[in-house]
RNA sequence: GCUCACAUGGCUCAGAGGUAGAGCACUUCCUUGGUAAGGAAGAGGUCCCGGGUUCAAUUCCCGGUGUGAGCUCCA
């Protein structure tokens, strides 16, 4: 394979610029390692560039840079652009990719950039952003640009790409700026994986838990209710009442209380708590006589008068309180999304007080029920530690503290994790959990954020040793994040194939003819008894209709009853999954449902 | 919040400046069926809301609401 470009001093750089600097490192070949896939598809960029320019002579371009799916750049034209053109851009890169422009490189001074690229003000623009002396200009063909790079030596090796989107950009993202037009691609090194992503996307469309919770009824919105305030249907009630069970279960185990705050409170408190000042704007307020109310955006206030509601010793301490709390947030409509962005959601939430001393091993605790109910569903995951953001409260000393007691509890445990500079909330540092789904998409949703600001501002305190007043340090956690993203997440991680300790129906009875509708109840009501559910497809339609529409509600065991069953105690099973048939007794047949549904314990 | 697009029975969608259709679902009847769609009949829509243009608007225009894609934001 060729030499695309090397790695120095951990940088990638160019064959062009390591020949005109005459440094040396290792070869970089075109592969789809992370390094290799950065300089193809920054070329890529480059070359749509240069085929749209062909196309749309009055193009003029701002920035195009890579991104984690892929490439996009922004450009100006007077055209309008559509979904369809993309085709044309496609073929015009191919094309061009075919004349093997070989890439160069040279280096000018700003001065001559701006000289150079006078007309053409978007150029201007990015160059206001550029610090340095001297620019790089990569030139292709007739086509140059200003750019970093690194780029291909060639555009020969650019074959394996797609233009995937179209869309609107707001120049530097600022929404008060023009918006320019902007294409997505995606680059690949082989065939192969260009199909395997293709096919990737595909399959995330269909596996939209907007489109799938439809399909199995779990959950709806209306107009007339609002934007972002989801209602739950039946079905998807049921999964996820069975989710809060199993919780529940798990937190008292794990020596959590029980508790609940009130969904709206005193502004007063907003204002204590730092939530007005910092967080107002996503909040809502109402009045109740003259006296201004916050409805809820988090629980922490509500967990926080729990504690206060007696006098605590160190002996109580580590105190758990968790609540499966409804919040509202104020989300700009543009960011509504299914259960994935809503402005009413349940957080599966909880607040520990404990001392400086118990952090280490209250943050291992929390990590490890993560990683329980994670590898239950069968995700991976990754944590990250983000830092002091620009508003936020306490003073940098105490930022640096808590941030410090994250890592060397994350540290001293070997575990691994990442750094994100900046990404706190803003009353402290947080691990956020990142998951994998089953097709390969991260979605973020638990974390665990270490607070020494709320104790101090409402002054908790516990009772040490000596008789002494301390103050407790809070440890605010969520694990699924919220059961309406959760849930969201799970719908498209499963493709709506809950597993069955999740599903919203566990059997669906097909009883053969109305004769055996007596017997489908008999054993619908045993199943409740071990907390399973059915649904019994009696209705006057054909056999092969009800058991059609059982397969499609994807319930993941169905049941036929009929005269033989009957007279024999038996029940004939068919495994919705691998689509298998087979007879079983009926207590053999409940054993199995009880250990299917017993299997699962956080 | 911004840009663009879309909004028709419960769902998925056709359709035209002269007040509307299909499939699925639903109801009733026939059929009592052994593992992915049996048959017939029927009911159901202020064509998202408000304003404007027009003899006439669900269709064209404006505003709002909702949805989608993107920017931005985030559980």
């Amino acid at each position: 394979m060729d030499t695309i470009a090397i790695k120095y001093n951990d940088e990638i750089v160019d064959l062009q610029t390591a020949a005109a600097k005459g440094i040396d490192g290792e070869a970089i070949v075109l592969d789809n390692s992370d390094a290799a896939l950065e300089v193809l598809r920054h070329s890529t960029a480059h070359l749509m560039a240069q085929a749209i320019k062909l196309l749309y002579p009055d193009a003029q371009f701002f920035v195009g840079p890579v991104v984690k799916e892929g490439f996009y750049y922004d450009f100006r034209v007077s055209e309008e652009i559509g979904e369809g053109d993309l085709k044309r851009i496609e073929k015009q890169m191919l094309a061009l990719a075919k004349k093997k422009y070989v890439i160069e490189r040279y280096e000018i001074s700003k001065g001559e950039a701006k000289k150079k690229f006078a007309n053409d003000p978007l150029k201007l623009a990015v160059m206001e952003r550029i610090p340095d002396e001297r620019v790089s200009i990569y030139k292709q063909g007739d086509f140059e640009d200003l750019c970093r790079g690194p780029h291909l030596p060639s555009v020969q090796a650019i074959r394996f790409f797609k233009l995937t989107k179209i869309a609107g950009a707001y120049l530097g993202g600022d929404s008060s700026n023009e918006m320019l037009t902007r294409i997505y691609g995606i680059a690949f090194a082989d065939k192969a994986s260009l199909k395997a992503h293709l096919e990737m996307l595909a399959e995330a469309e269909k596996r939209d838990h907007r489109k799938i919770g439809a399909q199995m009824k779990l959950f709806a919105f209306r107009e007339e209710v609002g934007a972002g305030f989801p209602i739950w249907l039946p079905a998807g009630a049921r999964l996820r009442s069975r989710l809060e069970e199993l919780l529940f279960k798990a937190h008292r185990k794990r020596g959590y209380e029980p508790v609940r705050g009130p969904e709206m409170l005193r502004s007063d408190l907003w204002k204590t708590s730092g939530h007005y000042q910092n967080y107002g704007e996503n909040m809502y307020f109402t009045h109740i006589d003259d006296i201004e109310f916050g409805v809820k955006p988090m629980n922490c206030v509500g967990h926080i008068k729990v504690y206060e509601d007696e006098l605590h010793s160190y002996r109580d301490l580590p105190i758990k309180y968790f609540e499966y709390g409804v919040v509202h947030r104020h989300e700009m409509t543009g960011a509504l999304h299914g259960l994935f962005r809503v402005r009413e959601f349940t957080q599966d939430d909880a607040h520990i007080f404990c001392t400086t001393e118990q952090i280490e091993a209250q943050i291992i605790e929390v990590v490890d029920f993560v990683d329980k109910i994670m590898k239950t569903f069968d995700f991976d995951y990754k944590m990250m530690i983000s830092t002091k953001p620009e508003k936020a409260v306490g003073s940098d000393a105490v930022w640096e503290v808590s941030t410090q007691a994250l890592k060397n509890a994350m540290d001293s445990n070997g575990l691994v994790y990442a750094i994100d500079e900046g990404g706190g909330a803003f009353y402290g540092p947080k691990i956020d959990i990142k998951i994998t789904d089953a097709i390969g998409r991260e979605w973020q949703c638990g974390t665990i954020q270490l607070d020494f600001n709320l104790p101090e501002r409402f002054a908790l305190e516990y009772n040490g040793e000596a008789n002494d007043k301390i103050q407790p340090v809070m440890i605010h956690r969520a694990i699924l994040g919220s059961f309406e993203r959760f849930i969201g997440i799970l719908t498209e991680h499963y493709a709506g194939e809950f597993p069955m300790f999740i599903a919203p129906t566990q059997v669906a009875i097909v009883p053969i003819a109305e004769p055996h509708n007596a017997y489908a109840k008999e054993l619908a009501d045993k199943l409740i008894d071990m907390g399973a559910d059915s649904e019994i497809f009696s209705k006057n339609e054909s056999l092969n209709k009800r058991i059609r529409t059982a397969e499609k509600g994807r319930v993941p065991m169905i049941i036929v009853l009929g005269d033989e069953e009957i007279e024999n105690k038996t029940i004939a099973v068919r495994d919705r999954r691998n689509r298998e048939q087979y007879n079983l007794s009926e207590a053999e047949f409940l054993t199995m449902i009880q250990q299917k549904i017993n299997e699962v314990n956080f």
